[in-house]
DNA sequence: CGATTCGGAGGACAGTTGTTCACTCACTTC
DNA sequence: GAAGTGAGTGAACAACTGTCCTCCGAATCG
């Protein structure tokens, strides 16, 4: 009873991950769209037909690259907005946790970026979907927050949507600035601009009922 | 003396935009890293060869393609925040241009919002330059404004890529609700909602100075 | 008018692509 | 331990790619 998950199994989950390692390295100087076949089961040393037993297509490797890029991306709701006291340390750790997140995984995040309008409509409506939840995901947690008491739900969702936006654009610049002149100068500059607009819409959120109290 | 401008020179520009039309109908429905030198002169009906008399390049293209989408933005920044008065009208007068802008050229922004974070350095570089400039020219105009009187330089150009990140946003989220369910009652919440977000940053403007006067 | 320039045509080149088919052979199951 | 499953192989297919070269013919120039 010691192969209760079986051998065959787990070296078709290796190889299915091998594959995935190889597209996604691929991905960092090129786009779904042109990524071949062949070019990704070469990187892994297969042939190329034994893509087939694991993907009917390369789309559809995109959609389980979304899954594996984006799925995190849920638990770290918790982390910033209700683990932390404070709007102050709220802002702080959001940007933080993005910028650790593109340190950590550079090739995903430029995925997602790249991919996000790319010519692949599986994967963008894959993307679309978790950003979707995502937005959803910090709207509901924006409601628990005393900041945000009396404040419909679909005025918390574009808020919500505000920021999500802000951090997926800032993640994006992050990785912009890699092939700068001085590039951790530069990505110093984008985290504190991103700490800076966010804290404004913070200020935003604060007045609004008081400047334009909807009808 | 009527035919200063040349015949051959005008059909060789005549051409050379046939490409460019070519290439960005393709684009809608692929990336440029997977655009092909000899689909683009397909379509356009000349022989593949003739292509390296107007580009080197399929990158050469699509900077040229850059400057097509992104060349008229700059007289948009006069438009909206120096004829109009009135934060309000300015808010209405941004988000309708954007909007405007979409509907008319629904492709160049396409092709912007996908080559952004594309495979192809060179176009990347091209949009990162053109949003710049763009980005420098909405703060310099926010500048003369009395609600942004006191304000540094940096300050203000924060603010100015804040509002022109949104835009562009806005813009990429437009061009999504095409294929939704019901597709002019999507456009019009992501209108909808991208001048409540742009209102509450502008409150969040108003209100900064007391809130977090910086040392 | 003659000479020259040059946008475009057409053929040919070596490589690459996705997909098919029949196959092997280690693992699983009974 | 025999039968069956299924991940991976390898050859072959037609279709396609970017680029090179030579050539044509109309527009330009002196």
């Amino acid at each position: 009873m010691s192969h209760t998950v079986g051998v065959r199994q787990a070296r078709k989950q290796r190889t299915r991950q091998a594959l995935l390692d190889a597209a996604l390295g691929l991905l960092e100087e090129q786009s779904l769209s042109s990524l071949g076949l062949r070019e990704v089961t070469r990187t892994v040393g297969i042939a190329p037909t034994a893509f087939y037993r694991h993907f009917h297509d390369l789309g559809e490797l995109g959609v389980a690259l979304v899954e594996e890029a984006l799925g995190s991306l849920h638990a770290m709701v918790r982390t910033v907005l209700i683990e932390q006291a404070g709007v102050e340390a709220q802002i702080e750790s959001a940007v933080a946790v993005v910028d650790r997140h593109v340190r950590e995984y550079p090739a995903h995040v430029r995925f997602v970026a790249r991919e996000r309008h790319g010519g692949v409509r599986a994967v963008r409506q894959a993307i679309a979907g978790q950003l979707d939840r995502f937005g959803a995901e910090v709207a509901e947690a924006l409601a628990t927050q005393p900041a945000a008491q009396g404040w419909t739900a679909r005025d918390l969702r574009m808020l919500a949507d505000l920021f999500v936006d802000r951090l997926v654009t800032t993640a994006a610049a992050i990785l912009d600035t890699e092939d700068a002149d001085d590039a951790e100068a530069a990505r110093a500059r984008v985290v504190e601009a991103a700490r800076w607009q966010i804290r404004l819409i913070t200020i935003g959120q604060q007045h609004w009922k008081g400047e334009a109290g909807e009808g």
